[in-house]
DNA sequence: ATGCCACTTGACTGATCGGTCAATTATTTA
DNA sequence: TAAATAATTGACCGATCAGTCAAGTGGCAT
């Protein structure tokens, strides 16, 4: 009938997907979820691949956009605004870990278009975060470094943190690794 | 035959996992990569999950042992021997990834029996590298710390690294990672 | 009002999935 | 050697999967 649709597809393939992986993905389920029939659904998408590609897109960019741009776009503490979200629990889902990393371990290695995507969006992560360390070094909260490598850094030890916390269950896992890496990175503060 | 058709189907059964998932392998490519037949495969085992779950925790007990146990049973030199680990490639393959994380990834919200064994896997794995870093207290190569954080905050990096290459398709990534990691261990080191 | 087009409906298809089973062959035990 | 058990074979099953399609609906432009 409307956009209406689509969106609603897109919003539950995204749960789907976050919650049972891609290949566990049950087109069923995510017709049953948003209400729409399967012919409709064709209409907008020409299969589930495709679907899924543009939910994993559309919604993680809508993710990056609200958390991480919106502090590199503050007026300074940027180190600190930072550190706040990685100890906000309630950003957190351990149960299902992180969506990025999610699709990353499944489907890189098994589809190239998903290789591609997931390729970009890890970069733009990556990007994202190198872009708080250089304000911060801007406004001297950090020391001129590699910027790009302590982001790649921060990036990665954050996906394995999520994931520490995923395997045991324990979020404080979560937060003992965060509060390691804060440890790395406030070594970088200026003196 | 004999107990070589079990470990022939343990073998292909890993292998598939690991290149596929664990809800993309399919029963049919392992059957003609271990070249056994259906009914003789479920002769050995009552379904397909309780032979990946065999084949999980087989394999990955065997490769820890090799790997991580081995330095903590040699004589000195602990961080050495463990550093030079994580610097070779030879052990890695980034297009797959790590096979811990994936069945962490994929199957730990989606079902209680994975979650159980990936609990106990990852959690040796957090163990066998604490024993590596309290060996190195003993002999003096480290500051006395709390070993098990720092066993868990590595642990959790290294997964994090690999991970990270996964997604951009450049072991560079992990080189770097592993640096960075290297040295926050470092800063534990006796001056 | 008429024709057009975006959108919806839901039954249907063929392929693939994990799993079953009765019959057969090999191996061990007595 | 005979009986019992272990292992193998491959046809078969029902369920589920993504995807197709012809028919229908409703709004909008002419």
């Amino acid at each position: 009938m409307e956009q209406n649709t689509r969106q609603r597809l897109i919003d539950a393939t995204y749960e789907e997907v976050y919650s049972h992986g891609y290949q566990g993905a049950a087109l069923a389920n995510i017709l049953s979820n948003a209400g729409v029939h399967k012919g409709s659904m064709y209409h907008f998408f020409p299969n589930k691949k495709e679907m899924a590609l543009c939910a994993i897109k559309e919604k993680i960019a809508e993710r990056f956009g609200t958390r991480y741009l919106a502090i590199a776009r503050g007026d300074g503490d940027y180190l600190k605004h930072f550190f706040e979200g990685l100890r906000d629990l309630n950003q957190r889902d351990f149960r299902r870990g992180c969506p990025v990393a999610n699709i990353v371990q499944e489907m890189s290695n098994i589809d190239e278009d998903f290789n591609t995507a997931m390729k970009e969006i890890y970069a733009k992560f990556r990007q994202s975060v190198k872009i708080i360390f250089d304000k911060a070094v801007s406004v001297r909260e950090l020391q001129p470094c590699d910027t790009t490598k302590l982001a790649l850094f921060t990036t990665s030890a954050l996906e394995g943190a999520i994931l520490a916390a995923k395997a045991s269950g324990d979020s404080q896992d979560y937060l003992d690794c965060v509060e390691c890496l804060i440890g790395y990175i406030e070594s970088f503060r200026k003196k």
